[in-house]
DNA sequence: TTGAAAGCGATACCAT
DNA sequence: ATGGTATCGCTTTCAA
């Protein structure tokens, strides 16, 4: 492959030429830059991004760790991070961290000597070093960094309080609260929402807490429905859980959603999929994505340290799995 | 970040010695090898990438580019690629080319501007010039690319065969057969199966042409079926668009398995969580995926172009929309 | 407007 | 066993 300074004969200029037009900086006469072009154009050039890295310690590369990609959220949200990242430029290098803290210091690590240009983050770690020991711009997202990382969320709390609030307006009245992982900070988030939307109600409330896996979740709900038969309606903290509840329920021959209604989080195209269709509250996963990229790049490009947090609204999608609203 | 020469500095030896150690190759002597370890620790020193790839030409970057990390089909393979490659220590970047042309030339460009090591590519182009054009080692995953590039596949023809001879066994006399895109030569591969198993039976068919895609097939298939009311059986060529077609049929009244049953093709997650769980065709995702990873490193490695290709079996998982078999 | 030359951080050849 | 140094391909002063 032909480099600069083949370019830079073949159009008789220096390489500092060359480099000025293709980064269009400083001067490049008429004459020259017509060389150039044309020499560009005969050998097929395209500079090396390699060397550019190692001469600006600057890349155009974003590093995406995430727990997951099986988890139908995350590819929702990789494609729109991607998607921007596309847009303005950039290339972007996916990591599965595999739940699992060591792999996650691992493809810091990595990134970090790629010089990739910055990182988004979905951590499972709740509060570290991160922005210390690397400092690479970062943002959080999905899941909060308590440090200056500035974090892309959903309104958990408000999202928990709207689908609760319309299970117990379409009827329920004996509530299971099928929460995540406990160590998330979305979990205590989601279930403040969902206990402010039971107070001062005559709500039965059952609160058990499962991971954010599908079978697991049947496993867990097919048990305890059977404990307790006038359960009438399950609030899932993600869509994955739900649709375990949902196979549970079907298991039990219960009736959805004459008998038992459920309501899940996340917004997945997996709860379109279903039968009866699920009843959710969405995050706006594109915007998600797409926000905290923008607000990397901002970073990246302006050099600022931001310190703001983006809260984006959740939306209660109304489907099946719920009656009609009937005070 | 420390360099190599303060490293070196540290240690009272030259660079190159501190290279050699890092790479293991050529000699180092005890003390000197102790010197650089400490002086390594001390520094907290982690060798620049770029810098070696820039030196090396080569990196320990994998391309993948994939047309649509939504489609379940897609996360599943690429979790593949990244813990096959994250085992023989190589880092992935994703790329998605959304299924359009010159977003796949673009990310072929970009990743060659990187050193990458090897190019996974599941492309939607059926014949061209990659390998000329870049010269870097590729594997093509899924879709076949028909130069000498070597080739991971699932045996679709045979898998076809399978789940259309399972659903004639259960009872089906009237087959709807959804196939895929016809410019896939997956697409073609999978009709002939479908064709070798109806071949000498007394079956109706009807053959359509449906998206990989959950709702368009839907569409499809409640309109067709609305028209030809006597179809009992629907073998579809993915799992998207069985689902689809699971839920047409649902909205149509139909009861599943008995009045019609349906096969898909894939064995995605989805398959089993929707209800009633689908019969399909499954490929060994895994399996694919890490055969074609483990294939592009044997050729990075062994600097060998091989040209073989993989041809792996599918396996019929069956489930709930499929009576019990009844010859 | 342009060019020469010093980095960037490693590798690897050639001496010693 | 170790060190000096050219080299990879580009960016970026500094002079001209």
């Amino acid at each position: 492959m032909a480099n600069i300074s083949d370019v830079a004969k073949k159009a008789n200029v220096s390489v500092a030429t060359v480099s000025r037009y293709l980064n269009e900086s400083g001067y490049v006469g008429k004459k020259s830059r017509a060389a150039i072009e044309c020499a560009i154009k005969e050998l097929n050039y395209t500079p090396s991004e390699v060397a550019r890295s190692l001469s600006t310690k600057q890349s155009d590369l974003i590093g995406l760790i995430i727990p997951d990609i099986k988890n139908p959220f995350f590819p929702e949200l990789a494609r729109a991070v991607e998607d921007t990242a596309f847009k303005y430029g950039y290339t972007v290098i996916l990591c599965n961290s595999d739940e699992n803290v060591e792999k996650e210091q691992h493809y810091l690590q990595t990134l970090s000597k790629k010089y990739v240009a910055g990182i988004i983050l979905t951590s499972i770690i709740d509060s570290d070093k991160h922005n210390n020991e690397f400092n690479i711009p970062m943002v959080a997202l999905d899941r909060p960094l308590d440090l200056d990382i500035p974090t892309v969320t959903t309104d958990n709390q408000k999202g928990s309080k709207l689908g609760t609030d319309y299970l117990i307006q379409s009827g329920a009245t004996s509530i299971l609260c099928l929460t995540g992982p406990t160590t998330l900070s979305s979990t205590k988030l989601r279930l403040d929402g969902f206990l402010q939307a039971i107070e001062g109600r005559q709500i039965e409330t059952h609160i058990i807490e499962s991971p954010y896996d599908f079978e697991a979740a049947q496993q867990i709900v097919f048990e305890y429905i059977q404990g307790h038969p006038d359960i009438n309606g399950i609030f899932a903290f993600s869509d994955a859980s739900a649709i375990g509840a949902l196979k549970a329920a079907h298991r039990l021959g219960k009736k959805i959603p004459e008998q038992l209604q459920i309501v899940g989080f996340d917004g997945t195209q997996m709860g379109e999929v279903v039968t009866p269709s699920l009843t959710t509250v969405a995050q706006n996963i594109y915007k998600l994505g797409e926000a905290a990229t923008e607000m990397l790049i901002q970073q990246i490009e302006g050099k600022t340290i931001l310190n703001v947090s983006k809260c984006i609204d959740p939306q209660l999608y109304i489907r099946e799995t719920t009656r009609k609203e009937s005070t």
